[in-house]
DNA sequence: GAGATATATTCGTTTATCCGGTTGTATGCA
DNA sequence: TGCATACAACCGGATAAACGAATATATCTC
């Protein structure tokens, strides 16, 4: 019992939902990716993301620098249900698809420098956590 | 998306998980009887009755001096897919059987009494919680 | 080897949650 | 009217969660 209560609180974030709801759509990603998705600090979706791969629901993969995540295939009845149910609600809410959006501009112009996230800034959208020091230091 | 993980907090609690089992199995069931199953306190027991009635997860109906809680049936689909899977994996559970067993226990004693559950107290079990003031005071 | 990058982990603080004990409120009864 | 009961709500205190900032670790590049 005690133990669905402790796997219902990892899911019980409203980061590590958006997380997981950025993995049921995309298979693979890497950590900036997250960030750059959800806007967030990079203590905190590597922290998140820890918490998801401790609970089992998410395996970790390390390629070079990189660490990618993707969805761990549920284990139990309890779980398949759950996150079956949650990938259908998360579907429907508005929020889903900003998240996406955002991730999906983020993973172009990522793609269009070459791969490396580190120059992949500095672009007209999403610039909260992402600043770009050139424009003031290097002018 | 934040609604869903204020939903799923309400569900990640052991005592919450508990009543819910408690109400999957007996349609109906007052304050006192979820305290004496569960054998916590008063408080803890109106507490955490009070979070799920706040969630539209439980409704109560007051009967003279008793509060009956029982289900509410799930609004959206999220919901009622997660409880239908909590009722079935919660059965799984050792402990889920043992609450049971203290609950009907419970029932028995407090109808072979008449009712009121300020009596049917200083049972042979589950003395946890109840004490019985009349063996130490008034003998 | 030095420097840069991607991620993990630690640290101190803030915030949320949970708890038992107490008090408040309404009902029933003598 | 006064007391007991059933429950709700409030009140500190303790524990756990979450956060940003800073630091550590590992890998790549030059």
């Amino acid at each position: 019992m005690r133990d669905v209560a402790k796997f219902l609180k990892v899911l019980a974030d409203e980061a590590r939902l958006q997380m997981l709801w950025l993995l049921f759509n995309h298979q693979e990603l890497c950590v900036c990716d997250i960030m750059a998705a959800l806007g967030i600090t990079q203590s905190k979706a590597s922290r998140h993301l820890a918490t998801l791969r401790h609970a089992g629901l998410v395996v970790d993969r390390k390629a070079a620098v990189w660490t990618y995540y993707s969805l761990r295939p549920a284990e139990n009845a309890l779980e398949r249900a759950v996150l079956d149910a949650l990938s259908g609600e998360l579907a429907k809410h508005p929020s889903s698809a900003n998240v996406l959006q955002e991730l999906r501009t983020w993973l172009e112009r990522k793609d269009s420098i070459g791969g490396t996230p580190s120059q992949a800034c500095c672009g007209p959208s999403s610039s909260q956590e992402c600043e770009c020091p050139t424009d003031q230091g290097a002018a």
